[in-house]
DNA sequence: TTTTTAGTTCGAGAAAAAAAGAACTAAAAA
DNA sequence: TTTTTAGTTCTTTTTTTCTCGAACTAAAAA
């Protein structure tokens, strides 16, 4: 039984900032979860208290909480005595989120060279080479978001 | 009236890169869109064209072929005598695309922001330091996506 | 002037995604 | 052993997104 007091933000902060991700297409539980968590103090809350406080299913909480600790963004502790999870956010590990984002870049830059297999028989070289150059392009942009994120994490240690 | 030959790719593979393309949230009449006009020889091709080749209604191509001139990755020219568009993937400004990307960053790091802000009264400082560090991290990460995209823009120019 | 062309716009319907609710389960507590 | 707790799972409902078709429009052609 947890006895030290919460402190619970106001729920417009947490609508407000939950909006704010959902424009990274995240779902508005999914949000709303994350921002909760980011905001409460100390830092991590049961299942229950995620549920009464965002008025929200228990499904919702329960798939978006798997999700993720599928994902590696949460991860939870308990306390002796307490049957309960509490759950809190692996801030640390957003930095492989980051990872994740430069994928993006790296199925762009297949598209392009898919494509520009497809083309080799035609005769468009210019078409063709800006095709080339495109998937290059992505492909330097996916290594060089690699590159900071280590170069950052480097810079951290010192 | 066009009457040099046109090679249009196979169907399959429109619809195989443009099932490739859907991975980054595109819908699908967008993303067959976008693939067949990366594969067509000549480089362009008028409404009609592109509703026949697809076999999906104009509204749809309208819906698209708008979105995407809205976005800049679409541009179109004429041919004296002739009315109709003809539409090309304006594949230059797909850098454009990259600085929005780099967007998204500074949504998170600004959500991050946000929150840090919200904590400021409350005494956990490993939280709150922690907050600070990653939008300082994914500013960070904004800022060197944008000197990335310079880099190559200024290095292809040589 | 009438007709055709090259699209656009406006519901309506289908499909997919998100959320809810109710029934269930496994472990712990009583 | 029975009950409670802490969730999970499955089905249904709601919401949102995508696509279509039919009616419309503005400019060009006849």
């Amino acid at each position: 039984m947890e006895t030290k007091e919460k402190h619970y933000p106001e729920k417009q902060v947490v609508e407000r900032l939950g909006v704010q991700m959902e424009k990274m297409n995240t779902p508005p539980v999914h949000s709303r979860i994350f921002v909760l968590l980011l905001l409460v103090d100390p830092p991590y809350l049961s299942f229950e208290e995620i549920q009464e406080y965002l008025q929200v299913s228990k499904s919702s909480v329960s798939k978006y909480i798997n999700a993720m600790l599928e994902q590696g963004t949460l991860d939870y502790k308990t306390f002796s005595g307490d049957r309960k999870r509490y759950f809190y956010l692996k801030l640390d590990d957003l930095l492989d989120k980051i990872y994740a984002g430069a994928t993006k870049f790296s199925i762009i830059s297949e598209l392009m060279q898919n494509c520009y297999r497809e083309r080799q028989n035609l005769d468009s070289p210019d078409v063709n080479e800006q095709l080339r150059e495109l998937a290059e392009f992505f492909k330097f942009l996916g290594e060089g978001m690699e590159n900071l994120v280590n170069e950052y994490m480097k810079k951290k240690q010192e």
